[in-house]
DNA sequence: CGGCGCCGTCAAGAGCTCGCTAAGACTGGC
DNA sequence: GCCAGTCTTAGCGAGCTCTTGACGGCGCCG
């Protein structure tokens, strides 16, 4: 499900924003000033962001710049100032589109589909593989070798596969797991946890009793050793 | 340096972009209709399109899908049309920004950069065709082999072909293909991918109840394996 | 030493997805 | 207005995945 993040300071346009995608089936979070905008895009990975310039706490640039300091995911400014240069200075820090309010909102859909049609080849043209002494991730095209035989993971195994690679050698706390793999709403269940590690380990690791890459930090979570 | 392809059919329009575009040291092409764009962009390899929609010859979006099918040149659209719909449509066929006129030069210009600057990572590809054992396909001629004879495809079947050939090897979701291949609004209907990978498969696998080449990821999407 | 929390393992039913088929709706050409 | 080819839609069985609960082992702490 594709994740879009909302900036906006004014509620009514949040809730507009919110329903409408919802409605067409994107999974929507919301901050309402510049700080929360980073920390949630940090913590959701969102596919699009749609970014209102004025915000109270920081200038929307500033916003811009802190996000391209480690992510490329496709920002669109959402704002009412028709003035040339707010538009030139959003887009050379970083902005993909420009749209000024009051905007139709097929239209923004539309740029919000062009904005992540064109990030898809993008996200697999990063260092897209990872290698161990025992097997191969390829994140782009969504593949594991194994004693050059590939090995068939279930969406779930994959997903939870991904975003412990992604963040290789760093420990990944449970919540953080169970948030990013099974949603908000399955923060506390940590069965789910210790059952797909079982099966990943059982179906990477040389010796799954004795796991070497999927490593379990008692009481805080789960860490992917290369 | 940096090559534009300006497409207008109006002589005033297109001489003032030459110039600013060539004082900001861009290199620049021109075409007046579609039929030209179409064999200029293959010539030159232009970095950046930039693209009327009211030509003598072709519709605008006509042009987009042409050079879509071979290309993902960033296209920016110009246009005097302000109807939401027209973007939409655009935008939808593969554009990557529509800029309504009048517009500021500056503004164009940033847009430009914008485009410009996501299209950077891209790793230079041109394969127009693919063979397997079974069969071969040319992207560019639209035409598929096997066993020395032409197959028939209908437009359908050969559009999700060219999508997941175009991705060999990587796995494309099922709303990634539909989104191509049906548009944004048939994300959901999975009955059409079974439906036409059957006959994709029927036509070209060797035994298509044991695919070979086009393979089912279960839960995730499918895989074209060369 | 005993209790407690956390982790790994197993198994089974529910629920979903895929492949397949076939018939109706639609389109463009004649 | 008819016809052939194409697209859309629906339903079914088979197979697989996800979810869920229970149990035992291990280490930590009182």
């Amino acid at each position: 499900m594709t994740r879009v993040l909302v900036v906006d300071d004014e509620p009514q346009i949040v809730r507009a924003l919110v329903i409408n995608l919802k409605a067409r089936k994107y999974e929507v979070d919301a901050a309402h000033d510049g700080a929360s905008a980073l920390e949630l895009a940090a913590a959701r990975h969102p596919d699009v962001v749609l970014l209102d310039l004025g915000l109270p706490d920081l200038d929307g640039v500033e916003v811009i710049r802190g996000l391209r300091g480690w992510t490329r995911v496709p920002i669109i400014v959402l704002s009412a100032r028709h003035s040339s240069d707010e538009k030139v200075e959003a887009l050379d820090a970083g902005a993909d589109d420009y749209v000024t309010k009051p905007f139709g909102m097929d239209e923004l859909l539309a740029r919000m589909r062009a904005a992540i049609r064109r990030a898809e080849p993008v996200v697999g043209e990063d260092e897209s593989t990872v290698v161990t002494e025992g097997f191969t991730v390829d994140l782009a095209a969504k593949k594991v070798n194994r004693d050059g035989a590939d090995v068939r993971l279930t969406p779930t195994e994959w997903h939870l596969l991904e975003v412990l690679v992604r963040n290789a050698g760093r420990l990944v706390s449970q919540t953080q797991l169970l948030q990013e793999v099974w949603g908000p709403a399955y923060r506390t269940e940590t069965n789910y946890l210790r059952v797909y590690l079982a099966q990943l380990r059982r179906k990477l690791e040389a010796d799954p009793s004795r796991p070497r890459h999927f490593i379990t930090e008692p009481g805080m979570g789960y860490r992917f050793e290369p």
